[in-house]
DNA sequence: TTTATACTTAGCTAGATGGCTAAGTTTGAG
DNA sequence: CTCAAACTTAGCCATCTAGCTAAGTATAAA
């Protein structure tokens, strides 16, 4: 998985860990430094940075730095994307016409057996 | 990333690869045999099944065995777990927006008194 | 009954991921 | 000036991932 990674793949991908899941729902209750971050994480400081680093390629939290400490925040519109993926698809799969034919002929092959 | 990988893990780490996407997105336009859903993608069949086999763990994808077909179908919530997790903390976030504007606006009544 | 189709299994490889420790660097406090 | 805090860099390792080929199995078609 790698050459050309679209901003989707950088952004579920940060999504799929449990920690990075972790850090963006306590960063959605306001900004924190690194280390604020990193305290409930059972995790060394450079690992736990690593994920720190993901979130930011995939452009969900957005960090500056003052003096020696790094201050993280939620990208504004972090979530965006990947919701607009998701209703995209969903609203296919709803408007689909031949749905409801599926589903007869699946009824008709379950009563045959 | 093992041991014990929740749904949501699974979830979303499907949806990190544009293969899959791909997938999701033919199945949401109706169900389909593997070799029907692999033609369009430049790869070997095992590779290809290894992408349905994750789309399949994560609950993403639903396949039943006819003869000698494997035909695929979305499963028919599948979106849902990723697209409210999402929606949880997008709400936070923009509940707290508010609380910041609130406090905003406050402030700036108390000035002009 | 032979042959082709549609997967399926097995086993390999290069490269990414997620964790670690140890040793910097920069900045604020004393 | 010295020391501690808050990262940061470097480098190592065990898995996992995504791809491959080659060979196997089950079913449909001829």
């Amino acid at each position: 998985m790698a050459k050309f990674e679209s901003q989707l793949d950088l952004h579920f991908a940060a999504l799929a860990d449990p920690t990075r899941r972790a850090i963006l729902a306590r960063l959605a209750r306001g900004r924190a430094s690194v280390s604020e971050l990193a305290a409930p994480h059972e995790m060394a400081l450079p690992s736990f940075m690593g994920h720190l680093r993901k979130l930011e390629a995939a452009g969900l939290v957005v960090t500056t730095k003052e003096g020696r400490v790094r201050h993280c925040e939620l990208s504004p519109e972090a979530f965006a994307p990947a919701q607009d993926w998701l209703a995209d698809q969903r609203a296919i799969w709803e408007g689909r016409l031949d749905r409801l034919d599926d589903y007869v002929t699946r009824l008709m092959k379950e009563r045959k057996t």
